[in-house]
DNA sequence: CTTCAAATTGATATGTTATAACATCTTTAA
DNA sequence: TTAAAGATGTTATAACATATCAATTTGAAG
């Protein structure tokens, strides 16, 4: 799914360097540089804080910079943009086109992304029942992730 | 669900007073006039749009007094706001407190609301299985509806 | 190797969406 | 009547995103 799960950093980049390539595209040094802040950020980012990052290496950066790059990302399935919070998160699932069930944590922000066919299915089969053909879907989910609950009730009776 | 099936507008606005009131908040005149411009669009809304057209009537309106009402109403329940789409529709079925399906037409933009308590179920469960407790969910689904399928299907063999 | 076209990036400006902050007015209940 | 809570007025600004056009890089054709 969505997190580097066994792929290092830099295999993953690989990884996703050669799915481009197969696609026909690059990934050029902006582009390598926005996906590898998603991959190592622990939640999403937000547009404004790749480009602070970037800015960092090289000061002329501007929104578009980010933009353009997380445009590149998100078409080409090696990035998802959470609408609900105005930021973006790296998925590592890129071969498959599609955008699964985002969980976002509402304390640490963190993002974990899950995929559930029969769920699409039942999703599509509800919007035929109105005549209407899914062509995009977006499920953002929001509450509280494993480690936060058990936070949360370690100081309770 | 959303659209304003059987009742008028006038009947809609009086159901929507008496919700407040039974919540213990009121449908003030902003708030009902915001309400009112979401039940009589034929889609969604934007906050600008929003905006704009009350202006016609009191030229001294201002961002805030749109959001203010805006998030009235969606913490009420009687209306959603589209997060891919930064928009906001009016919702007929307040007395339920769930954020249903939303079929966004990518044609026409109207916006169909529906509710799928076995989806919903199956998207908790789904969360469950990683130990994330729900909170609240967001299912934007893009496509074309009935309509929009049926005018674009004419001109062909 | 050169040259043209396409893709990418640079740079500036601006458009769009949303909220902060503080003043004022209204309502309500003690 | 008056204090507290709620709602609105007003100004300014923060946060998110794109348009536009120039410059540069890349890659394929000649």
């Amino acid at each position: 799914m969505n997190t580097p799960t066994s792929l290092s950093l830099e295999e993953n980049l690989t990884a996703a360097a050669q799915w481009c390539t197969k696609r026909g595209e690059k990934l050029t040094d902006q582009r390598r540089e926005v996906l590898s802040l998603l991959l190592a950020a622990p939640g999403s980012m937000k547009a404004y804080d790749l480009l602070a990052a970037i800015q960092k290496q090289k000061p002329t950066a501007a929104p578009p910079t980010v933009y353009r790059a997380l445009d590149f990302l998100v078409a080409a399935g090696l990035a998802h943009k959470l609408e609900s919070k105005n930021a973006f998160v790296a998925c590592c699932d890129f071969e498959h086109p599609h955008h699964g069930v985002m969980l976002i944590c509402d304390q640490c922000l963190t993002v974990k992304e899950l995929s559930d066919e029969t769920l699409e299915a039942r999703l599509i089969e509800d919007a035929a029942a109105y005549g209407f053909s899914v062509a995009a879907q977006d499920i953002e989910v929001k509450g509280l992730c494993a480690n936060c609950r058990n936070s949360e009730s370690e100081g309770k009776p």
